[in-house]
Parts: C-alpha cells; sequence; structure tokens
DNA sequence: AAAATACGAATGAACGTTCGTTTGTCCAAA
DNA sequence: TTTGGACAAACGAACGTTCATTCGTATTTT
C-alpha cells in the first residue's frame, strides 16, 4: 500500500536539496521536512544515498526516453532539436526538484553508481549531438562546434530551476518560445 | 606578511569547492591540499566561512568593476552586450575556480554575509538587464522579456567551469567566439 | 467471537565517525 | 627576546545509521 510514502521523502529530499545541496541536508532535516524523526525514515529507505541514486537514475531514464522518442519523430533535425529544447524547459518548470540533483548533485554519488550516471549522462550527450551533428550535415544548422552548441543548450535553460517558481505570471509556453527563439535565432536584430 | 600563504589556500579552497561543493570540503581536506594540518589553517584564516566569503566577494567586486568599464565605453548596446558575455566567458576560463563559489556556493553564506551578497548580485543583473533593455529600445535587441535574456546569457555560460580545462585544443578565443555566434545569431540556419 | 500472532510504522537512545574550531606547545626566523 | 607558523591533542556539536521497543492494525488460529 504505502508505496506513497517513499516517493513523499524522496519528493521532500529533492525540494531540500535544490535549496540546499546534498551534503548540506542532513536526514534531521530530510526527516523534519516529511513530518518524522530520523530513524523513522530508514522504515522506508536504505540511506541517504540511495534518495539520491533513485532521483538521478529516474530522470535520468525519463530524459533518455524523451530523447528516443525525438530520435524517431519523422522531423527536420532543427525540429529535433526544438523538442530536445523544449524538453529540458518543461523537465524544469514541471519537475523542478529532481533536475538539481540530475544536474548538480549526482556527484556526490559514490562508486559504482557514480561511474553508472556519468555513463548513462555521456550516452545521453552523445546522441543530443548526433542530432546537432546531422542538423549541420544537412545545412539545417549552422556550422560549428556540435560539442559547444550542445553544452550551451543544455546550460542555457540551468537557470530556470533556480528562477521558476509554478506561480508565475509567465506561462511556460512564453518562456518556453522566448528560450527558443534565443537559441535558433539569436537575440541580435 | 604572509599574506601570499592566505590566497594560496583560498585558490585550493576554491578548487576543492568546485569539485566536491562547499558543505563536501572539509578543513581537513583544505589542509591537505596546501600541505598543512587542519589546525594551521587558522593561523591563516578564522574560519571556512571566511574563505567563502572572500571568494564571493572578491569575485563579485571584480564582476561590478567590469561592468562598470562596459557601461562608460562609447559603443553600441550589442556591442556592450557582446562584451559582456565576454567577460563572463573569460572569467569562466580565466578564474576557473572562483566562479563556482560566485554561482553556487554562496547560498552557504550565513547572515549577514548572505543577504549583502544577494543585493549585490541582484544590483549587477538589474544594470545588465538595463543594458538588454536599451539595445532594445534602441532597436539592436530583438525585442523579448530582458530578464528571460539575461538569464539565458548567464546560464549559457555555467556549463565552462565544469568542463572547460586550460588544457584544452581549443583556444578560448574559438570558444568565445561560438558562444557569443550562438547567443547573438542563434544555431539555425 | 475471542485470542494469538504477525507486521508496518514510528520512536528515543545510542553508536561510531567526522565536522569546524580551540588550546597549548614547540621551533625557527627576525 | 619576541613573534609567527606548524602541529598534536582535544573539544562539543552534528552527522548517518542502528537498535530495541512500542503502538496500532490486520491476519490467522482457536
Amino acid at each position: 500500500m504505502n508505496r506513497s510514502k517513499k516517493k513523499v521523502i524522496q519528493i521532500a529530499a529533492a525540494k531540500l536539496f535544490r535549496d540546499r545541496g546534498y551534503a548540506a541536508t542532513s536526514m534531521r532535516d530530510l526527516a523534519e521536512a516529511v513530518h518524522l524523526k530520523a530513524s523513522s525514515l530508514y522504515n522506508h529507505i536504505s540511506g541517504k544515498e540511495e534518495i539520491l541514486k533513485d532521483i538521478c537514475f529516474e530522470t535520468s531514464q525519463r530524459f533518455l526516453e524523451a530523447l528516443e522518442e525525438v530520435e524517431k519523430k519523422d522531423i527536420s533535425y532543427s525540429e529535433k532539436i526544438r523538442h530536445l529544447i523544449q524538453l529540458h524547459i518543461q523537465t524544469a518548470m514541471t519537475d523542478v526538484t529532481s533536475i538539481t540533483a540530475f544536474n548538480d548533485e549526482w556527484r556526490h554519488l559514490s562508486e559504482p553508481h557514480l561511474s553508472t550516471f556519468k555513463t548513462i549522462r555521456k550516452e545521453y550527450e552523445n546522441r543530443f549531438r548526433d542530432i546537432i551533428q546531422q542538423g549541420m550535415d544537412n545545412h539545417q544548422i549552422r556550422n560549428g562546434d556540435p560539442t559547444i552548441i550542445l553544452y550551451t543548450i543544455l546550460s542555457s535553460v540551468r537557470w530556470l530551476y533556480d528562477w521558476y517558481r509554478p506561480d508565475r505570471v509567465l506561462t511556460s509556453s512564453e518562456l518556453e518560445d522566448s528560450i527558443i527563439n534565443i537559441l535558433m535565432s539569436g537575440i541580435a536584430k
């Protein structure tokens, strides 16, 4: 039944990890956030790192699945890139918490999870970069170093989870359009 | 006399803060990095947070001074923005370490430093945003939400200090040109 | 229906470890 | 002779985690 309690802990943890970072979040902090004592947490999870591990791998799983779908779509390469940018923006806004772990806190994983995560992340980047490269080969994307383009895209949306809170006046699609427009067409007139 | 020793500690600390984060860096780790014992550090610094504080405020000081210079320059607004992007790229590459503290680890500051830092940072952002706004008013920059543009620019270079190491094949000016080109003109053909 | 059993969930107390920091001592340079 | 720097030892506090126990609620046995 109560599979939900683990999820509750995970979500509260993701929120704390975002606000204070993994290392600066104590199990007692986390316990308080879910109205428990620290010791009670261990009825639901096996340890602090398990939480981080679960968040990281669930998020990477979601990104990989979404990438897979984009790859399969029968659309132009620049349209695929558009979709992927959209994916990152959407994820940053709908899943404000997990993104932090995925982007920043994964380095606190210990082996063997750390290596596994790095491999998965590297694979995601490679496949994203392939799409950029193909976009260049097909004259849909301006020539340049695909790695620089990749990382610039990936990090250009990193401010969203520091900044974006669901109660903003800006709708998500306005944000989406603006950012995609900057990355695709630049800010200069 | 030995003001230099404090600087050595500060630089080693910045490096560790970048690699492991402030909270996950112990004074014993730091001591080892400068070939001292933990207790000896206190002959040169007053505590862990002082290091972080110094890094954060020295870096913000440098950014503010550079901004000031750009503001004074008699060039177009899009050229000013170009200069500011350049500033962030250059800083990320020449001062790989401090940037982390300035971008990520400042939140571990405690009051009153935290509030002071936030204020300074906010001021920097406001003046940067003003330049973007003026660029729009003078039809040099595409219309849009200046805040979105600001944060997209600021975070689009965030990958550099995770990724860039001085021993790369890519020269800094190649990197500069590429990133500025993406932000100013976009990636689409 | 009542009694016995099993189990999930929560807790306080305590564990060993590591944290940042302080203290007192020693030595070398000035 | 003074002073600055390095160090070992020790400090209380906080860390993640374990453990024995308790409570309430199902499930099974009588």
